[in-house]
DNA sequence: ACCTGAACACCGTTCAAGT
DNA sequence: ACCTGAACACCGTTCAAGT
């Protein structure tokens, strides 16, 4: 629980609402989808329109808010795998619980590559979970479980790979995940017969390079 | 140039008015996303808006019928690399060739997820794809550069998520897209000392089945 | 047979009135 | 301080009138 700048107090029933809020939407967006409407997600909370509206000043807002939980939820169990006996299992384990979370609620995945370029929370949720991939990584490096030549970003960027592509078949087939997380797990173990890279891996200073690119803020996105 | 059924002649300035949407809608998907409006894709392609709708029955169909062009355009290129001398670096090619179209114009690859659910046009040019890169796979397989205990609707998962996580970086990081391309074929080349993957290889009918799946029909998708 | 744009329906967002 | 719901704006879609 850092103290973040823009957290006021708020009053008991607001408090109340924003909490009822969220878990709506929360329940909403798994069953149906992201499109369901305001207007619901307000009736299922049991508050006007309006309170909605004041509490995320966009439905894009009360969407980025619960990644924000989720992404928080991640951190604090990648810190419970920092000290875990084998460093590769912990780093492998940790990528199969977030994708097992992604596979009940896809739509949320979806969203965060819109939303973080607009939002600034959710950039720095997203910078705690590089933070704590990053270590478990440092790790299972250090062990030889996995190549040197791999950075954190890489590693979530075939993460999230492996939660879009297999989300369409997770309800028929429930072994696409485990076995995309196999052919992750392929792709950066260590081998002595691995030919090199190309480029170099990418870091959060890369992402915040991104932000200030005209290209992506004029509406590259969505 | 398969005979579909629905395929109707349409009158001389019907035809040129649905290439002109198609190639107005193109443009500005390319240039701002797939929210651009349905007036101002009229507007561009010089008709109005009834004639939209008269082509497409809905703005998705007008996305699903440019989804399927490229699909086509990447069949015909596969076509073409089936004789290749070297069929490892024929599969390659091929990958990297679908990789930097959808680097151009990102947002239609998004797009296909919940498209090819709804459109048949659309399944149609998917299995047409599935088909050359069985055949480039099988090859590279034969030849031994590729390991055997996978299947084309896994290497068509694996570049899904190179294009779409690799797509924010694409415009400050130009090697992001080969790097993760490398990444792919570290995962899935033949290697002795490879480990088994879970599950089996999703084949097209599973496709099938997963759309006549109620959980995904209801509103899973998107 | 096809084109057009006014009209409709829907949904995110605002705001004046209330407590 | 916060809540509410009627009103507004926007955008995908329809359809009666026109050629």
């Amino acid at each position: 629980m850092s103290m973040t700048p823009g957290e006021r107090v708020l009053r008991a029933d607001a408090e109340r609402n924003r909490r009822r809020l969220l878990d709506a939407a929360e329940a909403l967006f798994s069953e149906r989808g992201l499109d369901v409407g305001v207007a619901e997600i307000a009736e299922r909370a049991g508050v006007g329109r309006g309170t909605l509206f004041r509490n995320f000043p966009s439905k894009e807002d009360l969407i980025a808010a619960i990644v924000v939980e989720r992404m928080g939820e991640a951190v604090d169990r990648g810190r419970g795998l920092l000290d875990a006996r084998d460093p590769g299992e912990a780093l492998f384990e940790f990528l199969a619980e977030i994708a097992g979370r992604q596979q009940l609620d896809r739509a949320l995945f979806e969203a965060v590559a819109d939303a973080w370029l607009a939002n600034d929370e959710i950039r720095a949720a997203h910078a705690g979970v590089v933070g704590v991939l990053g270590e478990l990584l440092g790790r299972a490096q250090a062990a030889g479980a996995v190549r040197e030549d791999i950075g954190a970003m890489d590693v979530l960027m075939l993460l999230k790979g492996v939660c879009e592509a297999a989300s369409a078949f997770a309800h028929i087939d429930s072994e696409i995940v485990p076995r995309h997380l196999d052919l992750l797990r392929a792709a950066i173990r260590a081998d002595p017969a691995q030919q090199a890279l190309r480029g170099r891996a990418p870091t959060l200073a890369d992402i915040e390079r991104t932000l200030t690119q005209p290209a992506n803020v004029a509406g590259g996105a969505r």
